[in-house]
DNA sequence: GCCGTTTTCGGCCCGACTGTTTTCAGTCG
């Protein structure tokens, strides 16, 4: 069975060897097109032994005659000459200091060639003894710098999850939003775009003294290290490890600024193409044609001089929004203030913190119509699942509370455990009752592939199930998904009118961005959930629209975009019909 | 190595910072 794993270990291998490449010096538009080539195979949603059986490897973007027969040939054979030719040619470890921040392919080199350092820990010995500053071009700062990139490489090989991530961005961003003469400051980088994990936080800021704004923000009481600190950047290293960048940026340029510090990478680089093919420059300082600045004080004038709609920041990685953008096909993705309601939360009656009607008062709070309080079945012991006994006595309590409320409902639900065999936790007469039924899968995860596939497919027949949550179990750094066809669960919940999960829970992001673009093109319906365990979790709706918002969902493709009478109706239809 | 209504060769995003350079190389985003 053809897997997206396939995708992952084809894409590694077109990064080590545009690594190795680059180690040899060779042209550096070689390397780029295996880095292209990389990434395009590990943003494909389909397995790319799908594609090659279609013919169509040469159709995806950076894919040409070569680069497809590598590919073929490592999926006939299991082996790619070219990668094992190149691997072989250097030390093992010697790729990997390419990746601490303040070594190049060039010093690398020179450290191996005249110092014999070829992993980690010959340069963490020739750190210590000193040898390294007898080399040309390697000064006592240099040095000192690849000392502080070893050990920056070491903390943080992990990124950190958007959603620890993006709550301290924002602190920041408020402390240099109050100091005096700040006028505008907006968080850019990847916590913008809302990807699943970020490395590091980009701030951009217009200030009247860009020197003093620099001076107090390295100063705040975060920060653990300063990188530097001039009068246009100041970089830090907070006390948890992340390191924050603040650009000072002048009124005129702020808009291009902050395009150019949103990214990604990929996204600025085809936007700097189609400029200037026009004959128009892009860079952060503004938009020019010729000496002449035709914009750059707000974002959207890049997007116009080229001739196409301000787009949306977690659209851009070049996955064909530019394209879109061009030819008026963009679509407009659902936004927060389309969210009606919550379908997934958890209350006392398992093993949340709040009680249903602190639960229901906090969402009415946040103007949603409804929420979905969906405990867990007697299965999950550690989370206090719900026996029968129990839903019925929380279903006198949800519709006590429910004749409080005249502007909102609260739906009795659960999260039904789906059992190793497929089967499910509650008796079908038990479902019958609950208002919206979650199935999903919390143990037992090593099935094989075939066993983990068939046991979900049986979950969705039930005729009672609704929303088949976080359809991987991944958890970000933690676990890896479970082995599951996920393109036949997608299919056939398509079919069945099941709908899957976006659970916004910042470490699940389950289904991620790439799978849920996915499962819109099965014509799956989509729910967005928060999981929440306490009221401050409903807050994370955020994170499950910005993976919405990656996957091109529009408010249509949502099942919360429903009004409370819609929602109940779609509810309704798949028992009645 | 890819790509093409400026096509099958000659391009390929581009500027800043740092350190060590006496005019610029290496790295980064």
């Amino acid at each position: 069975m053809p897997t997206r794993d396939v995708n992952e270990k084809i894409a590694d291998m077109f990064d080590t060897i545009a690594d190795v490449l680059e180690l040899q010096g060779d042209i550096p538009y070689r390397i780029r097109a295996y880095r292209n080539a990389a990434r395009t195979i590990r943003d494909l949603p389909q397995p790319i032994e799908e594609v090659a059986r279609e013919g169509k490897l040469e159709d995806l973007p950076g894919i040409g005659k070569d680069l497809a027969a590598k590919i073929l040939e490592y999926l006939e054979t299991g082996r790619m000459s070219k990668y094992e030719e190149v691997v072989s040619q250097v030390p093992p470890g010697l790729i990997e200091l390419l990746h601490i921040p303040g070594l190049g392919p060039k010093r690398v080199r020179l450290l191996h060639e005249r110092l014999g350092i070829s992993d980690l820990e010959d340069l963490r010995r020739a750190l210590d003894s000193g040898r390294i500053e007898t080399l040309p071009g390697m000064g006592k700062k240099t040095v000192e710098n690849i000392r502080r990139g070893l050990a920056l490489y070491e903390a943080s090989k992990e990124r950190m999850p958007l959603g620890r991530a993006l709550p301290i961005a924002e602190e920041i961003a408020r402390q240099i939003d109050a100091l005096p003469g700040t006028a505008r400051v907006v968080i850019a980088g990847s916590a913008r775009r809302m990807k699943e994990t970020v490395g590091d936080i980009d701030i951009l800021t217009i200030a009247e003294d860009g020197e003093a704004t620099i001076q107090a923000f390295v100063r705040f009481p975060q920060v653990r290290d300063i990188l530097a600190a001039g009068d246009t950047k100041g970089s830090v290293v907070l006390h948890n490890g992340l390191q924050v960048d603040l650009r000072v940026v002048p009124p005129e340029s702020y808009g291009a600024a902050l395009h150019y510090f949103t990214g990604s990478k990929a996204h600025n680089i085809k936007i700097r193409t189609i400029a200037r093919e026009q004959g128009l420059k892009v860079n952060e300082y503004g938009i020019f044609r010729g000496e002449e600045r035709i914009g750059g004080e707000e974002e959207a004038d890049v997007f116009r001089v080229l001739g196409m709609p301000w787009i949306p920041p977690e659209m851009r990685e070049d996955r064909g929004e530019i394209e879109a953008a061009l030819e008026g096909r963009l679509p407009t993705p659902v936004s927060l203030d389309d969210i009606r309601g919550d379908p997934h939360v958890h209350s006392k009656w398992s093993d949340g913190a709040n009680t249903i009607r602190e639960l229901a008062q906090a969402a009415r709070a946040r103007g949603y119509e409804y929420i979905a309080v969906t405990d867990h079945s007697p299965r999950v012991r550690v989370a206090g699942g719900m026996s029968v006994e129990k839903v019925w006595q929380r279903q006198k309590e949800i519709e006590a509370l429910n004749r409080e409320f005249d502007d909102f409902r609260i739906l009795s639900g659960a999260e039904v455990d789906i059992l190793p065999d497929g089967s499910l936790d509650y008796p079908d007469e038990v479902l019958a009752a609950l208002d919206l039924v979650i199935v999903s899968v919390h143990s037992g995860f090593k099935m094989s592939r075939e066993e983990m596939t068939r046991r979900i497919l049986r979950a969705l027949e039930n005729p009672y199930v609704h929303i088949l949550a976080h359809p991987t179990g991944r958890l970000i750094g933690q676990r890896e998904p479970y082995p599951v066809d996920l393109e036949a669960v997608l299919r056939r919940a398509a079919e069945l009118g099941v709908a899957v999960e976006i659970n916004g829970y910042y470490l699940r992001l389950d289904l991620d961005d790439v799978n849920a673009h996915l499962a819109k093109e099965l014509g799956c319906t989509i729910s967005l959930g928060t999981d929440a365990h306490q009221v401050d979790h409903l807050s994370m709706m955020r994170y499950a629209v910005g993976v919405a918002r990656r996957a091109w969902l529009e408010p249509q493709d949502v099942l919360n975009t429903k009004s409370l009478p819609d929602l109940l109706a779609w509810l309704q239809r798949r028992r009645s019909g």
